[in-house]
DNA sequence: GATGAATGAGTATTCATTCAT
DNA sequence: TATGAATGAATACTCATTCAT
């Protein structure tokens, strides 16, 4: 291992050191009464090395994202390299697959709101939103395929592939964000499993093509 | 009408008047960037003024948020009061409903999510917080209402209504969220509507028990 | 005296009474080192209330440019209007009026060239940008016609007044900055009043005509 | 050469490489806007290294005057040294021995202001400071003694010669600061030199005694 | 000597909120 | 009631300088 090898290897997991503590801040406080200095502190770094590592505190809180995008990404080309699957198998796959990312991270969709306000997108670097931007396409693209092969072969309805994506996902993240929701509002304990897996059966039933 | 009445209703007007001003300037800016001194000159007033009428800046924006979710727990009503309805018609005219709501106020569902982060609600006074819980749990229940005979008839999937309901509502939100996220990104067209039908039609089928 | 007028007043005096603290910090602690903090603590107010009179800090700098080149131009033109003056006369009143405007305010010119830096130039708002250039413009202008007479006359050199001004201001701010400097170096008593008359006898002599 | 030599004449390479380098950056971009790391990049080294070779940042500008003071004292030991010149013949030397001195640096007189400010001698180490004193005052004696000549026979006014280098170089550094000045506020075209060679003109004319 | 990653003190500016009038 | 001038806490970000390697 070069000298060289060895240095990038370890700005890496400075960058992992404090994308963690970030996340523990973000998470505890949200983004605006987060600090810079909190989120130093608790990665017992000091402000400015911060700075060595994210251009600004928007692009830090989007790191967030991007590593979540990366994870369900590569779960999405899984379920769709996996072979020999019918399109309900293939469906039902993605459904597990869209538990997983959730368990790897639940403030995924949190997260990825705040992304998507303009006011952010105008702070970070364009590097770094068109990587953003790729892989939130390339994920759509991901889910659409799973659903492509169902709609060829007339088990599926006829919708747009891309459509059917959108409504995949606008549903998961409905879900997401308003089990959320309810915690703060009414106290309830966690329903978002339970709801999910409706809902998912409901969005499974609904696709079919009826006879 | 007496002194105090007419006192009250001029209150309630200058409250209107604030409200106005504040969702032009709240659409336009986004919460944060909007700051109390634009609401107030929009209103033609002083800064001070909103301060007589509303608590807080949090306030203020929540009670846009009280504002549509009264129209929205009227709609819901009038969808349930609605006589001799068979439980897919009555289907139909909730999603009329939600479409109807969303034309009223395409910001509905963004104000209710900043409403429901924690940071805001530790802002709200708490007659204000029952009075948004009340309206909110209001809406669920006329929601799951909505789906309550179709269930008893046996013409819907046996689950509890309030879970349909949470399905329900999630959908709408998500669809709502992503289609304004995506044209945060893609900059693409408004695809709101048609997504929205496509959604309620597989909700709608794969509501119904299969046979 | 209308409301408005009592406003108007009261604000000026304000902006008197801030500009009055900055002139003693700045001339204390230099531009860099003096904070608004310091300055709005001297004059008494809050920081914030600093932004309310002045833009920022290189503008509340700037503004104590603006006073003395008022008074500089108010000198000038009174030197020109004065009648019957001889050409000589009239160039020992202007010798006068720079004597007399460097004690209005020795920091004259370590201000003016701090002002015209060009990075301070960037930070200040064009109305303020255009009120400088027009002041410092009249006011060479205003020097430059006390030499016309002299030259038409055939009394002092055959050279564009212009010109002449600008050497007569040179000659000016370079023994007050040479001065100022020689304090800082030798912490010499202060020459400036002599060398000042010597540099003046000296350039009244060189202006002549030769016979 | 003995290793020691070898060694001292490496470390004036390592400082002259830097100091070409710091005039580069500080030129372009001011005292303010320079950071030391723009500086070791011009100079292909690390920030790390400037420390060993300069005190601190103000000591690396400073020596850039060091370097100008040091060139103008040893041209103006020659126009002394020269010998069987006239008084006349002695100033004009002077003159042009300025006008060299302007192109071999036309920062000069900036960033000697720079340098004679408190905030900045400050921040430098007796030992510099003294250097700088030293130069500082060898230059205006030459200067001086250029003068003394003409002095004693008469044909210059009856002034002691110190007052009259102060004078000289306040009229030099004067017009090279407002010729500057005025670029950045009419943007005109440099008229330096033309304004130079008519400001030293009337010195001249005023320097000699009235018949 | 040379490096360059890490430091952390330092500060202009904003803006929700107050309160004397 | 209404005003709007004044407040002052709060914070992202910079960069000269250090020091372990």
């Amino acid at each position: 291992m070069g000298i060289q090898e060895r240095k990038e290897r370890e700005k890496e997991r400075r960058r992992q050191q404090i994308i963690v503590a970030a996340k523990r801040v973000f998470s505890e406080k949200g983004f605006n009464k987060a600090t810079m200095e909190d989120i130093a502190h608790e990665a017992e770094l000091s402000p400015g090395t911060l700075y060595l590592y994210f251009k600004n505190k928007e692009e830090l809180y989007a790191s967030l994202s991007l590593r979540i995008l990366q994870y369900l990404l590569i779960s999405l080309e899984h379920v769709n390299t996996e072979k020999d699957l019918k399109p309900e198998e293939r469906l039902q796959a993605l459904m597990d697959a869209m538990f997983d990312v959730y368990d790897f991270d639940p403030l995924i969709i949190i997260n990825m709101f705040h992304l998507q306000s303009s006011e952010t997108l105008k702070n970070l670097s364009p590097d770094f939103l068109s990587k953003i931007k790729e892989l939130s396409q390339k994920s759509l693209a991901a889910i659409a395929s799973i659903f492509e092969e169902g709609i060829k072969k007339e088990i599926f309805i006829d919708k747009h592939p891309t459509a059917l994506a959108d409504i995949f996902w606008a549903l998961f993240s409905g879900v997401v964000l308003w089990e959320a929701s309810k915690k703060f509002i009414n106290e309830d304990k966690d329903y978002l499993k339970q709801t999910l897996e409706a809902a998912f059966e409901i969005f499974a039933r609904g696709l079919k093509r009826p006879i």
